[in-house]
DNA sequence: GCCGTCACG
DNA sequence: ACGTACGTGACGGCA
């Protein structure tokens, strides 16, 4: 960074184009008119061996794209700088608060060189950045007729839902808001609220579908209630919403994909969120179908299986897990078998959810309340079962033990690629804070390192086969749009730039899924 | 602008 | 008796 030239700048936009650019050099201060020195302007930010330090860098190449200047290699983003130094707190969010000059970049880099960020900085961060501004720009295809018509079937199904419910409660009222809701539930019908459970801020009777779920048998209002909700929820936020977002000119959706949100490290999707599109239920899945892809291309997905366990695996080291892996055997039958000690044939439906349950909670800071539920089980098995767990899996139950005692002495943990999360209540007097904090710290290890692994597998991709079109990344999938004639190959490439972006001590491995849409794809 | 709710990994 | 598993973003209601 000292041997090189440096220049700092700011574009000044008029209707959202770039009118000129403010350069900070040698703390000379200078504004250039695009129009009169586009020339000039394009040879600085071509010049490889100049490090043009800027804020938010991914729209500044998007912009500066638009006007024929490709912003190259290197270059430093006091965005994200900031952002690596501290992920959670919001401060660095604000432009001003990270001043666009030299100046300001050294002490951004002299900040993060004492916490030991630089790598993460320089190998991961920056060259990710024009990785998700291509994936802004290239967007996704929609299928709007698809949706509004789908607008009109859930629209009267919606409506005929509304009469009903409003038949039962004797008045009309709306459904859509939980107050209202409460009152006819609770006061007006009198279904009794025992065991159902608080709201978290205001203290009031929750009306969250898993506590209606509990008051099914009490009403039929209740089924047509939960009926309506979901209807509604997909109708608003996806149905009706995604086609609204469609660029005129492209035709395309172009969601964000934003770098410096997470206090974990990974990305996060807005306008539209495209990393929540539904997928779990029936009705989920037909919204997915409108995800398409262009005329004589073919969409193609990757996830990485199971790779936050692996990670746990890798991390710690226990050799039961690293083994397990190693036996490419379902993983959770595998936990199963051995928590129980009988043979994999003789896992049970039951045995096998429990261990899934506890395998992802594990990833979580588990606790026995929270494990009871998830995996139906009471509470008491629940504290037998994680004590099993643990006693066989000494190599995690001493690394998760290994994380907190850092944490606690350290105030944060750190990812495999040394990405830092700060965890200021960790020595907190009130237990419950203490205790929201040792299982950040324990996740945020987990969660960061895939995030870590999936943006290098991004950096490699695009660098590799920079001519392909990567449209989303939701967390540990990557989705691209390949033409039809060429995607036998290339689907091979990615495979394998994915599985190999990262060594663990336990392989990785990723699926591939194809088809025209998102939504009904099948296995490579 | 916060809250409750619910979509995803 | 209770806030009781991590991380997000969007919607509608309500003040």
């Amino acid at each position: 960074m000292d041997k090189q030239k440096i220049i700092s700048f700011r574009p000044i936009l008029k209707d959202g184009k770039i009118n000129s650019v403010v350069l900070f050099s040698d703390r000379k201060e200078k504004t250039l008119l695009l129009s009169k020195n586009f020339n000039k302007i394009k040879n600085i930010f071509e010049d490889t061996k100049v490090l043009k330090c800027g804020f938010d860098l991914k729209e500044l190449i998007k912009k500066f794209r638009a006007e024929g200047i490709e912003i190259k290699d290197p270059i430093f983003d006091c965005f994200i700088a900031s952002y690596l130094i501290n992920p959670g707190t919001r401060e660095y969010k604000k432009e001003e608060s990270v001043e666009k000059n030299i100046e300001t970049a050294r002490e951004l880099w002299k900040e993060m060189s004492r916490a030991g960020l630089l790598d993460l900085f320089q190998k991961i961060e920056m060259p990710l950045i024009s990785v998700l501004a291509k994936i802004e720009e290239n967007g996704v295809k929609i299928n709007i007729e698809y949706l509004k018509k789908m607008s009109e079937v859930f629209d009267k199904k919606i409506k005929k839902l509304k009469k009903e419910i409003w038949k039962l409660a004797g008045e009309e009222f709306n459904i859509n808001s939980p107050i209202q809701i409460k009152k006819i539930i609770f006061e007006k019908i009198k279904i009794s609220s025992k065991g159902i459970k608080k709201t978290s801020k205001k203290n009031e009777l929750s009306t969250a579908a898993s506590e209606l779920e509990r008051l099914r048998e009490a009403h039929p209002i209740i089924n047509f209630i939960l009926e309506y909700r979901e209807l509604y929820k997909l109708k608003s936020t996806y149905i009706d919403a995604l086609p609204e977002l469609v660029d005129k000119k492209t035709k395309r959706i172009h969601a964000n994909f934003n770098q410096a949100i997470t206090s974990t490290g990974r990305l996060s999707s807005s306008n539209p969120n495209l990393q929540n599109i539904p997928i779990r239920g029936d009705i989920g899945r037909e919204i997915r179908k409108a995800f398409i892809a262009e005329k004589g291309k073919i969409l193609v997905a990757f996830d990485y299986s199971q790779i936050e366990l692996r990670i746990v695996a890798s991390l710690s080291g226990d050799e039961k897990m690293i083994n397990s892996f190693n036996s490419h055997e379902d993983i959770h039958t595998r936990t199963a078998s051995e928590v129980w000690g009988v043979p994999l044939n003789e896992v049970t439906k039951d045995m096998r959810r429990s261990a899934k349950a506890i395998n992802f909670g594990v990833l979580y800071g588990i606790g026995p309340r929270g494990l009871a539920k998830s995996a139906g089980i009471s509470h008491y098995e629940a504290v037998d079962f994680i004590s099993k767990y643990f006693s066989l899996y000494q190599g995690i139950k001493n690394y998760l033990e290994e994380t907190k005692a850092l944490a606690y002495s350290l105030g944060y943990s750190e990812t495999l690629f040394g990405r830092r999360r700060y965890f200021p209540e960790i020595n907190s007097s009130i237990p419950y804070l203490r205790a929201a904090a040792e299982r950040m710290a324990i996740n945020h290890p987990v969660q960061g390192t895939a995030a870590d692994i999936i943006k290098i597998a991004m950096i490699k991709i695009n660098k590799e086969l920079p001519n392909i079109r990567m449209i989303l990344q939701v967390h540990d999938e990557l989705v691209f749009e390949i033409k039809k004639t060429e995607y036998k190959k290339i689907t091979k490439h990615i495979k394998e730039l994915m599985e190999n972006a990262v060594k663990l001590k336990v392989p990785v491995e990723v699926d591939g899924k194809i088809g025209d849409n998102w939504g009904d794809m099948e296995k490579i």
